[in-house]
DNA sequence: TGGATTACTTGACATTGTCAACTATGTCAT
DNA sequence: ATGACATAGTTGACAATGTCAAGTAATCCA
């Protein structure tokens, strides 16, 4: 008994217009300056300690690897992120924030969690049972 | 008292992610042969009895009006919608679903809210819950 | 060793997105 | 009415995003 096809549906309109509205309200032109919201969402998508490998990335945005050289080509070119090959396996290719990028990240995470932005209008409570739906959703629980 | 930033920061990297894997699974080669991710997010936009205006569609997206030009050239060259003027406003057109991308958009729901995608993980009670604080995150009670 | 696989890059190309300039229509003050 | 201004959409130029096929270098394994 999967679900009501009603609420799935409901669901899943809302959560495109989420992400349509997300954008407008990403602060390319503030926090990170010229930025594009792809390019914002790789940045965000690499932790500041921990390297990410480029196939990682590939994976996680479900694009073609092709795509992710021409995406850090640009993050790099703009001094945010830095390629290193892998030590274990030399093919690998890892990326780490550079200090400006892992500021410009911060500078992001904090605008797109703060006022007036869509998350915001959730109180704490509500918040971490969102955080629990789409961890259900996602199958990820780490 | 916004909210708990921790919380709000992982609830918008789970939503990015969501966002990113849902264009994995999106069909276009199954249910909408050849139709691109945001070409499946503007059919399902539109409603099928109801008129969609152009400007509407390009808040929605929140992206500029000529994007939306483009975009719907290419779902109008496919047979999938059609451009009416508006009697109200003749510098309005409208757009329709055709009966073909009534069918298709059918399609791509029903495959968007199935097994095994992320959305069919949660339960009925789950589903309406995420609605709900969906609803309260866009302002959209309707 | 050598053949297959894997990670990434390159080049060709379509889609998506922005901006500025343009057309046609609507609105409003006079 | 007329003219000034605003609005909806299109067009053209361009950058960013995305796919695919082919290539290179490194790894794996029989």
């Amino acid at each position: 008994m999967p679900a009501d096809p009603n609420h799935a549906c409901r669901a899943w309109q809302l959560l495109v217009r989420f992400f349509f509205l997300q954008r407008e309200h990403l602060p390319a032109g503030d926090a990170a300056p010229g930025l594009s919201p792809v390019q914002c969402h790789v940045l965000h998508l690499i932790e500041p300690g921990e390297g990410m490998p480029m196939g990682r990335l590939a994976e996680t945005l479900a694009c073609d690897a092709s795509n992710v050289t021409g995406l850090v080509d640009r993050l790099e070119a703009r001094g945010l992120v830095r390629r290193r090959p892998s030590v274990e396996d030399r093919r690998v290719k890892v990326l780490d924030l550079t200090p400006t990028g892992a500021k410009v990240r911060t500078r992001l995470l904090t605008r797109m969690t703060a006022h007036p932005l869509p998350l915001s209008r959730l109180s704490a409570a509500e918040q971490r049972t969102l955080v629990r739906l789409l961890e259900v959703m996602l199958d990820d629980r780490r």
